[in-house]
DNA sequence: GTCTATAACGGGATAGAC
DNA sequence: GTCTATCCCGTTATAGAC
Protein backbone atom coordinates (compact mmCIF):
# COMPACT_ATOMS: atom_id res chain seq x y z
CA UNK A 1 0.00 0.00 0.00
CA UNK A 2 2.56 2.34 -1.53
CA UNK A 3 3.98 3.54 -4.12
CA UNK A 4 6.70 3.24 -6.14
CA UNK A 5 8.25 4.61 -9.49
CA UNK A 6 10.75 2.15 -11.15
CA UNK A 7 12.78 -0.08 -9.41
CA UNK A 8 15.92 2.61 -9.32
CA UNK A 9 18.16 0.38 -7.03
CA UNK A 10 20.26 3.52 -8.10
CA UNK A 11 24.00 2.16 -8.08
CA UNK A 12 26.62 -0.04 -8.62
CA UNK A 13 25.65 -4.29 -9.07
CA UNK A 14 28.91 -5.85 -7.80
CA UNK A 15 28.50 -9.28 -9.34
CA UNK A 16 29.09 -10.37 -6.31
CA UNK A 17 26.04 -9.25 -4.41
CA UNK A 18 23.83 -10.00 -7.34
CA UNK A 19 22.80 -13.36 -5.54
CA UNK A 20 21.68 -11.44 -2.77
CA UNK A 21 19.33 -9.28 -4.62
CA UNK A 22 18.22 -12.38 -6.45
CA UNK A 23 16.65 -13.87 -3.51
CA UNK A 24 15.33 -10.79 -2.33
CA UNK A 25 13.33 -10.30 -5.58
CA UNK A 26 12.60 -14.07 -5.44
CA UNK A 27 10.81 -13.02 -2.87
CA UNK A 28 9.02 -10.26 -3.07
CA UNK A 29 7.49 -12.43 -6.24
CA UNK A 30 6.70 -15.34 -4.35
CA UNK A 31 5.04 -13.38 -1.21
CA UNK A 32 2.97 -12.00 -4.33
CA UNK A 33 1.96 -15.60 -5.39
CA UNK A 34 1.54 -17.04 -2.19
CA UNK A 35 1.75 -14.47 0.83
CA UNK A 36 4.02 -14.19 4.06
CA UNK A 37 2.63 -17.04 5.45
CA UNK A 38 3.18 -19.20 1.89
CA UNK A 39 6.48 -18.50 1.64
CA UNK A 40 8.79 -21.61 1.49
CA UNK A 41 12.25 -21.54 2.00
CA UNK A 42 13.53 -24.38 -0.65
CA UNK A 43 10.55 -22.47 -3.08
CA UNK A 44 13.03 -19.45 -2.91
CA UNK A 45 15.82 -20.84 -3.19
CA UNK A 46 14.66 -22.76 -6.53
CA UNK A 47 12.98 -19.45 -7.64
CA UNK A 48 16.36 -17.46 -7.16
CA UNK A 49 18.66 -19.95 -8.40
CA UNK A 50 20.37 -21.10 -5.21
CA UNK A 51 20.50 -23.49 -2.37
CA UNK A 52 18.66 -22.67 0.46
CA UNK A 53 22.03 -22.82 2.86
CA UNK A 54 22.91 -19.57 0.84
CA UNK A 55 19.65 -18.27 2.04
CA UNK A 56 20.44 -18.86 5.57
CA UNK A 57 24.29 -17.99 5.15
CA UNK A 58 22.93 -14.26 4.42
CA UNK A 59 20.09 -13.61 6.27
CA UNK A 60 20.33 -15.90 9.16
CA UNK A 61 16.76 -17.65 9.38
CA UNK A 62 13.59 -17.31 7.62
CA UNK A 63 12.15 -14.60 9.79
CA UNK A 64 15.25 -12.44 8.64
CA UNK A 65 14.98 -13.17 4.88
CA UNK A 66 11.33 -11.92 5.77
CA UNK A 67 12.56 -9.12 7.67
CA UNK A 68 14.96 -8.23 4.59
CA UNK A 69 12.43 -8.85 1.69
CA UNK A 70 9.88 -6.49 3.14
CA UNK A 71 12.52 -4.15 4.11
CA UNK A 72 13.69 -4.72 0.28
CA UNK A 73 10.10 -4.10 -1.03
CA UNK A 74 9.60 -1.13 0.81
CA UNK A 75 12.68 0.69 -0.40
CA UNK A 76 11.97 0.36 -4.13
CA UNK A 77 8.24 1.75 -2.91
CA UNK A 78 9.41 5.03 -2.63
CA UNK A 79 6.85 7.92 -2.13
CA UNK A 80 5.34 8.92 -5.55
CA UNK A 81 5.08 12.09 -3.84
CA UNK A 82 7.84 14.19 -5.21
CA UNK A 83 8.79 17.18 -3.32
CA UNK A 84 10.50 18.87 -5.64
CA UNK A 85 7.57 19.70 -8.56
CA UNK A 86 5.87 21.41 -5.88
CA UNK A 87 3.73 23.62 -7.59
CA UNK A 88 0.94 26.22 -5.62
CA UNK A 89 -1.55 25.27 -8.08
CA UNK A 90 -4.43 23.70 -6.82
CA UNK A 91 -5.18 21.96 -9.96
CA UNK A 92 -2.04 20.54 -10.36
CA UNK A 93 -2.09 19.40 -6.96
CA UNK A 94 -5.63 17.64 -7.08
CA UNK A 95 -4.01 15.82 -10.55
CA UNK A 96 -1.00 14.76 -8.40
CA UNK A 97 -3.14 13.14 -5.69
CA UNK A 98 -5.04 11.08 -7.71
CA UNK A 99 -2.56 9.68 -9.22
CA UNK A 100 -0.64 8.98 -6.31
CA UNK A 101 -3.70 7.34 -5.13
CA UNK A 102 -4.03 5.46 -8.51
CA UNK A 103 -1.29 3.91 -8.41
CA UNK A 104 -1.94 1.16 -6.08
CA UNK A 105 -4.35 -0.12 -8.50
CA UNK A 106 -2.10 -1.24 -11.45
CA UNK A 107 -2.16 -4.92 -12.16
CA UNK A 108 2.23 -4.81 -12.75
CA UNK A 109 3.87 -7.50 -11.08
CA UNK A 110 5.12 -4.85 -9.03
CA UNK A 111 2.35 -3.06 -7.66
CA UNK A 112 0.78 -6.83 -7.47
CA UNK A 113 4.04 -7.12 -4.98
CA UNK A 114 3.75 -4.22 -3.27
CA UNK A 115 0.22 -4.35 -2.53
CA UNK A 116 0.46 -7.89 -1.82
CA UNK A 117 3.73 -7.32 0.38
CA UNK A 118 1.60 -4.35 2.79
CA UNK A 119 -1.37 -6.54 2.59
CA UNK A 120 0.15 -9.29 4.48
CA UNK A 121 2.37 -6.92 6.93
CA UNK A 122 -1.42 -5.45 8.01
CA UNK A 123 -2.47 -8.60 8.59
CA UNK A 124 0.11 -10.17 10.00
CA UNK A 125 0.32 -7.62 12.60
CA UNK A 126 -2.72 -8.38 14.08
CA UNK A 127 -1.17 -11.16 15.66
CA UNK A 128 2.43 -10.24 16.09
CA UNK A 129 2.79 -7.10 17.40
CA UNK A 130 6.45 -6.62 16.76
CA UNK A 131 5.77 -5.58 13.20
CA UNK A 132 3.44 -2.82 14.19
CA UNK A 133 6.05 -0.14 14.41
CA UNK A 134 7.37 0.16 11.27
CA UNK A 135 4.12 -0.32 9.77
CA UNK A 136 2.79 2.71 11.99
CA UNK A 137 5.48 4.86 11.06
CA UNK A 138 4.98 4.04 7.22
CA UNK A 139 1.34 4.83 7.82
CA UNK A 140 2.03 8.06 9.28
CA UNK A 141 4.02 9.21 6.35
CA UNK A 142 1.69 7.85 4.24
CA UNK A 143 -1.08 9.75 5.57
CA UNK A 144 0.75 13.08 6.16
CA UNK A 145 1.91 13.13 2.69
CA UNK A 146 -1.49 12.47 1.53
CA UNK A 147 -2.52 15.55 3.52
CA UNK A 148 0.11 17.89 2.47
CA UNK A 149 -1.47 17.52 -1.21
CA UNK A 150 -4.72 17.78 0.35
CA UNK A 151 -3.36 21.31 1.86
CA UNK A 152 -2.10 22.21 -1.36
CA UNK A 153 -5.94 21.78 -2.91
CA UNK A 154 -7.49 23.73 0.19
CA UNK A 155 -5.21 25.87 1.60
CA UNK A 156 -7.81 27.35 4.09
CA UNK A 157 -8.51 23.75 5.06
CA UNK A 158 -7.38 23.33 9.20
CA UNK A 159 -5.29 20.66 9.79
CA UNK A 160 -7.21 18.60 11.47
CA UNK A 161 -9.50 18.12 8.96
CA UNK A 162 -6.83 17.75 6.13
CA UNK A 163 -5.80 14.89 8.42
CA UNK A 164 -9.32 13.19 9.35
CA UNK A 165 -9.28 12.94 5.03
CA UNK A 166 -6.26 11.55 4.47
CA UNK A 167 -7.03 8.85 6.77
CA UNK A 168 -10.21 8.16 4.95
CA UNK A 169 -8.34 8.17 1.78
CA UNK A 170 -5.41 6.09 2.63
CA UNK A 171 -8.05 3.73 4.73
CA UNK A 172 -10.43 3.26 1.61
CA UNK A 173 -7.71 2.84 -0.54
CA UNK A 174 -6.29 -0.12 1.78
CA UNK A 175 -10.13 -1.79 2.11
CA UNK A 176 -10.40 -1.47 -1.91
CA UNK A 177 -6.60 -2.98 -2.56
CA UNK A 178 -7.57 -5.95 -0.74
CA UNK A 179 -11.04 -6.12 -2.39
CA UNK A 180 -8.84 -6.09 -5.48
CA UNK A 181 -6.17 -8.28 -4.66
CA UNK A 182 -9.20 -10.93 -4.03
CA UNK A 183 -10.32 -10.71 -7.00
CA UNK A 184 -13.64 -8.80 -5.94
CA UNK A 185 -13.25 -5.30 -7.76
CA UNK A 186 -11.98 -4.91 -10.98
CA UNK A 187 -9.63 -2.42 -11.44
CA UNK A 188 -11.51 0.46 -13.54
CA UNK A 189 -14.37 -0.04 -10.80
CA UNK A 190 -11.83 0.79 -7.89
CA UNK A 191 -10.64 3.38 -10.00
CA UNK A 192 -13.82 4.83 -10.31
CA UNK A 193 -14.35 4.57 -6.49
CA UNK A 194 -10.91 6.54 -5.83
CA UNK A 195 -11.21 9.36 -7.90
CA UNK A 196 -15.05 9.92 -6.75
CA UNK A 197 -13.66 9.74 -3.45
CA UNK A 198 -10.95 11.89 -3.59
CA UNK A 199 -13.54 14.79 -5.05
CA UNK A 200 -15.76 14.02 -2.24
CA UNK A 201 -13.19 14.55 0.11
CA UNK A 202 -12.02 17.53 -1.66
CA UNK A 203 -15.71 19.12 -1.70
CA UNK A 204 -15.70 18.13 2.08
CA UNK A 205 -12.70 20.26 2.97
CA UNK A 206 -13.85 23.42 0.98
CA UNK A 207 -16.99 23.02 2.56
CA UNK A 208 -15.27 23.39 5.97
CA UNK A 209 -13.40 25.74 5.19
CA UNK A 210 -15.85 28.94 6.48
CA UNK A 211 -16.79 26.90 9.44
CA UNK B 1 -16.84 -7.39 8.38
CA UNK B 2 -20.08 -8.18 8.92
CA UNK B 3 -22.40 -6.95 11.95
CA UNK B 4 -23.97 -8.75 14.34
CA UNK B 5 -26.18 -8.93 17.27
CA UNK B 6 -26.10 -11.59 19.88
CA UNK B 7 -25.19 -15.50 19.30
CA UNK B 8 -28.87 -16.46 18.91
CA UNK B 9 -28.41 -20.03 17.62
CA UNK B 10 -32.09 -19.86 17.87
CA UNK B 11 -33.00 -23.71 18.23
CA UNK B 12 -32.39 -26.85 20.09
CA UNK B 13 -29.01 -27.45 21.57
CA UNK B 14 -28.96 -31.31 21.65
CA UNK B 15 -26.34 -32.32 23.78
CA UNK B 16 -24.59 -34.48 21.22
CA UNK B 17 -23.92 -31.85 18.63
CA UNK B 18 -22.77 -29.70 21.51
CA UNK B 19 -18.94 -30.71 21.09
CA UNK B 20 -19.03 -29.90 17.54
CA UNK B 21 -20.44 -26.39 18.61
CA UNK B 22 -17.60 -26.30 21.33
CA UNK B 23 -14.86 -26.67 18.62
CA UNK B 24 -16.22 -24.07 16.09
CA UNK B 25 -16.51 -21.17 18.76
CA UNK B 26 -12.89 -22.85 20.40
CA UNK B 27 -11.82 -22.20 17.00
CA UNK B 28 -13.48 -18.47 16.47
CA UNK B 29 -11.98 -17.51 19.78
CA UNK B 30 -7.74 -19.30 18.25
CA UNK B 31 -8.56 -17.81 14.88
CA UNK B 32 -9.09 -14.29 16.57
CA UNK B 33 -6.00 -15.00 18.77
CA UNK B 34 -3.47 -15.97 16.53
CA UNK B 35 -5.12 -16.18 12.93
CA UNK B 36 -6.43 -18.47 10.44
CA UNK B 37 -2.78 -19.88 9.51
CA UNK B 38 -2.06 -19.66 13.24
CA UNK B 39 -4.65 -22.17 14.08
CA UNK B 40 -2.96 -25.85 15.61
CA UNK B 41 -5.53 -27.93 15.67
CA UNK B 42 -4.13 -29.49 18.72
CA UNK B 43 -4.26 -26.21 20.58
CA UNK B 44 -7.83 -26.67 19.23
CA UNK B 45 -8.86 -29.63 20.52
CA UNK B 46 -7.40 -28.60 23.92
CA UNK B 47 -9.53 -25.38 23.75
CA UNK B 48 -12.70 -26.98 22.70
CA UNK B 49 -12.03 -29.55 25.63
CA UNK B 50 -11.93 -32.57 23.26
CA UNK B 51 -9.02 -34.83 21.30
CA UNK B 52 -8.17 -33.85 17.82
CA UNK B 53 -9.15 -37.62 16.33
CA UNK B 54 -12.76 -35.94 17.29
CA UNK B 55 -12.03 -32.91 15.32
CA UNK B 56 -10.64 -34.89 11.90
CA UNK B 57 -13.92 -36.87 12.99
CA UNK B 58 -16.34 -33.74 12.32
CA UNK B 59 -14.75 -32.17 10.02
CA UNK B 60 -12.54 -34.20 7.76
CA UNK B 61 -9.49 -32.73 7.70
CA UNK B 62 -7.96 -28.59 8.65
CA UNK B 63 -8.88 -27.14 5.63
CA UNK B 64 -12.77 -28.46 6.36
CA UNK B 65 -12.54 -26.60 9.97
CA UNK B 66 -11.82 -24.28 8.55
CA UNK B 67 -14.53 -24.02 6.27
CA UNK B 68 -16.73 -24.72 8.65
CA UNK B 69 -15.20 -22.28 11.55
CA UNK B 70 -16.16 -19.45 8.72
CA UNK B 71 -19.25 -20.98 7.89
CA UNK B 72 -19.87 -20.91 11.70
CA UNK B 73 -18.40 -16.97 12.09
CA UNK B 74 -20.66 -15.83 8.97
CA UNK B 75 -23.93 -17.04 10.03
CA UNK B 76 -23.81 -15.49 13.38
CA UNK B 77 -22.50 -12.32 11.75
CA UNK B 78 -25.87 -11.91 10.82
CA UNK B 79 -26.96 -8.22 9.41
CA UNK B 80 -27.62 -5.65 11.96
CA UNK B 81 -30.16 -4.33 9.32
CA UNK B 82 -33.03 -5.38 10.78
CA UNK B 83 -36.17 -5.27 7.74
CA UNK B 84 -38.53 -4.85 10.09
CA UNK B 85 -38.49 -1.42 11.69
CA UNK B 86 -38.74 0.33 8.33
CA UNK B 87 -39.13 3.51 8.65
CA UNK B 88 -39.72 6.10 6.53
CA UNK B 89 -38.52 8.53 8.65
CA UNK B 90 -34.31 9.78 7.52
CA UNK B 91 -33.17 10.43 10.40
CA UNK B 92 -33.78 6.78 11.78
CA UNK B 93 -32.07 5.45 8.56
CA UNK B 94 -29.11 7.95 9.03
CA UNK B 95 -28.95 6.90 12.53
CA UNK B 96 -28.97 2.84 11.65
CA UNK B 97 -26.64 3.33 9.30
CA UNK B 98 -24.20 4.75 11.72
CA UNK B 99 -25.19 2.28 14.42
CA UNK B 100 -24.58 -0.51 11.90
CA UNK B 101 -21.36 0.76 11.00
CA UNK B 102 -19.66 1.50 14.33
CA UNK B 103 -20.77 -1.69 15.19
CA UNK B 104 -17.37 -3.01 13.39
CA UNK B 105 -15.77 -1.23 15.87
CA UNK B 106 -16.39 -2.32 19.20
CA UNK B 107 -13.93 -3.71 21.64
CA UNK B 108 -15.65 -6.88 22.87
CA UNK B 109 -14.46 -11.24 22.02
CA UNK B 110 -17.28 -11.47 19.30
CA UNK B 111 -16.97 -8.22 17.63
CA UNK B 112 -12.61 -8.83 17.56
CA UNK B 113 -13.47 -12.50 16.42
CA UNK B 114 -15.56 -11.62 13.59
CA UNK B 115 -13.73 -8.87 12.23
CA UNK B 116 -10.41 -11.02 12.60
CA UNK B 117 -11.99 -13.96 11.09
CA UNK B 118 -13.53 -11.65 8.05
CA UNK B 119 -9.85 -9.95 7.31
CA UNK B 120 -7.96 -13.64 7.43
CA UNK B 121 -10.81 -14.38 4.71
CA UNK B 122 -9.83 -11.75 2.40
CA UNK B 123 -6.27 -11.81 2.99
CA UNK B 124 -6.43 -15.43 2.37
CA UNK B 125 -8.84 -15.51 -0.54
CA UNK B 126 -6.07 -13.13 -2.27
CA UNK B 127 -4.41 -16.45 -2.46
CA UNK B 128 -7.02 -19.24 -2.14
CA UNK B 129 -9.45 -18.75 -5.11
CA UNK B 130 -11.66 -21.16 -3.54
CA UNK B 131 -12.73 -18.39 -0.76
CA UNK B 132 -13.22 -16.20 -2.89
CA UNK B 133 -16.93 -17.25 -4.20
CA UNK B 134 -18.47 -16.63 -0.83
CA UNK B 135 -16.59 -13.55 0.13
CA UNK B 136 -17.78 -11.99 -3.14
CA UNK B 137 -21.70 -12.56 -1.85
CA UNK B 138 -21.09 -11.86 1.59
CA UNK B 139 -19.71 -8.50 0.48
CA UNK B 140 -22.34 -7.53 -2.59
CA UNK B 141 -25.07 -8.58 0.30
CA UNK B 142 -23.71 -6.18 2.72
CA UNK B 143 -23.00 -3.65 -0.19
CA UNK B 144 -26.82 -3.73 -1.10
CA UNK B 145 -27.97 -3.24 2.70
CA UNK B 146 -25.68 -0.12 3.14
CA UNK B 147 -27.18 0.53 -0.49
CA UNK B 148 -30.80 0.61 0.61
CA UNK B 149 -30.40 2.75 3.71
CA UNK B 150 -28.54 5.33 1.90
CA UNK B 151 -31.28 5.42 -0.09
CA UNK B 152 -33.51 5.85 2.68
CA UNK B 153 -31.71 8.64 3.56
CA UNK B 154 -31.23 10.23 0.26
CA UNK B 155 -34.75 9.00 -1.75
CA UNK B 156 -34.04 10.89 -4.63
CA UNK B 157 -30.25 9.47 -5.50
CA UNK B 158 -29.79 7.08 -8.49
CA UNK B 159 -28.81 4.08 -7.62
CA UNK B 160 -25.48 3.63 -9.04
CA UNK B 161 -24.22 6.41 -7.15
CA UNK B 162 -26.21 4.52 -3.80
CA UNK B 163 -23.80 1.75 -4.41
CA UNK B 164 -20.60 3.51 -5.51
CA UNK B 165 -21.07 5.41 -1.96
CA UNK B 166 -21.99 2.03 -0.08
CA UNK B 167 -18.89 0.80 -1.92
CA UNK B 168 -16.97 3.54 -0.41
CA UNK B 169 -18.05 2.68 2.66
CA UNK B 170 -17.77 -0.71 3.31
CA UNK B 171 -14.21 -0.26 1.59
CA UNK B 172 -13.31 2.52 3.85
CA UNK B 173 -14.31 -0.17 6.89
CA UNK B 174 -12.57 -2.87 6.09
CA UNK B 175 -9.27 -0.67 6.01
CA UNK B 176 -9.77 1.01 9.23
CA UNK B 177 -10.87 -2.67 10.61
CA UNK B 178 -7.51 -3.92 9.91
CA UNK B 179 -5.99 -0.42 11.01
CA UNK B 180 -7.72 -1.38 14.33
CA UNK B 181 -7.02 -4.50 14.67
CA UNK B 182 -3.15 -4.28 14.09
CA UNK B 183 -3.13 -1.72 16.77
CA UNK B 184 -2.60 1.57 14.48
CA UNK B 185 -5.64 3.24 14.87
CA UNK B 186 -7.58 3.83 18.85
CA UNK B 187 -11.23 2.98 18.74
CA UNK B 188 -12.72 6.34 19.08
CA UNK B 189 -11.18 7.94 16.35
CA UNK B 190 -12.43 4.95 14.18
CA UNK B 191 -15.67 5.87 15.28
CA UNK B 192 -15.26 9.33 14.07
CA UNK B 193 -13.81 8.60 10.86
CA UNK B 194 -16.31 6.37 10.27
CA UNK B 195 -19.02 9.29 11.50
CA UNK B 196 -17.67 11.88 8.97
CA UNK B 197 -17.38 9.05 6.40
CA UNK B 198 -21.00 8.67 6.65
CA UNK B 199 -22.16 12.59 6.57
CA UNK B 200 -19.98 13.12 3.74
CA UNK B 201 -20.94 10.11 1.64
CA UNK B 202 -24.93 11.34 2.34
CA UNK B 203 -24.07 15.43 1.59
CA UNK B 204 -22.40 13.82 -1.54
CA UNK B 205 -25.59 12.06 -2.42
CA UNK B 206 -28.39 15.14 -1.94
CA UNK B 207 -25.70 16.85 -3.66
CA UNK B 208 -25.89 14.37 -6.88
CA UNK B 209 -30.07 13.85 -6.41
CA UNK B 210 -30.36 17.16 -8.65
CA UNK B 211 -27.90 16.53 -11.47
C1' DG C 1 -18.73 -40.80 19.26
C1' DT C 2 -14.70 -40.30 21.62
C1' DC C 3 -10.30 -41.40 23.17
C1' DT C 4 -4.86 -42.64 23.22
C1' DA C 5 -1.06 -43.48 20.73
C1' DT C 6 1.54 -43.01 16.84
C1' DA C 7 2.48 -42.80 12.00
C1' DA C 8 3.62 -39.71 8.29
C1' DC C 9 5.15 -35.56 6.45
C1' DG C 10 6.40 -30.93 5.44
C1' DG C 11 9.60 -27.67 5.91
C1' DG C 12 13.13 -24.97 8.66
C1' DA C 13 17.69 -25.28 9.72
C1' DT C 14 22.70 -26.94 9.84
C1' DA C 15 27.13 -29.71 9.08
C1' DG C 16 30.72 -30.03 6.36
C1' DA C 17 32.90 -30.37 1.77
C1' DC C 18 34.53 -27.57 -1.92
C1' DG D 1 30.51 -17.94 -0.89
C1' DT D 2 28.16 -21.71 -2.38
C1' DC D 3 26.71 -26.34 -2.60
C1' DT D 4 24.87 -31.33 -1.20
C1' DA D 5 23.09 -34.00 2.07
C1' DT D 6 20.65 -34.57 6.07
C1' DC D 7 18.82 -33.87 10.53
C1' DC D 8 14.98 -32.85 13.33
C1' DC D 9 11.07 -30.65 14.97
C1' DG D 10 6.26 -29.22 14.87
C1' DT D 11 1.88 -30.54 12.92
C1' DT D 12 -1.35 -32.89 10.50
C1' DA D 13 -3.66 -36.95 10.17
C1' DT D 14 -4.95 -41.88 11.09
C1' DA D 15 -5.26 -46.63 13.37
C1' DG D 16 -7.51 -48.99 16.51
C1' DA D 17 -9.41 -49.64 21.24
C1' DC D 18 -13.40 -48.49 24.04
Amino acid sequence: MRHWHGSDHSGEDHVATDRRKAILEGAARLIARRGVRGLRMEELAAEAGVSTALIYYYFKDRAGTLRHTLEFISDRAERYTSDEDFTADPHDARHELEQSLLLEFQDTPEVRENSTAWGELRASAIFEPDLRGDLAGATLTWIHEVAALLGRISPTAAAPALTASAERLTGLLEGLSTRWLSGALPLPHAHRLVREAVSVEIRHLDRQEDA
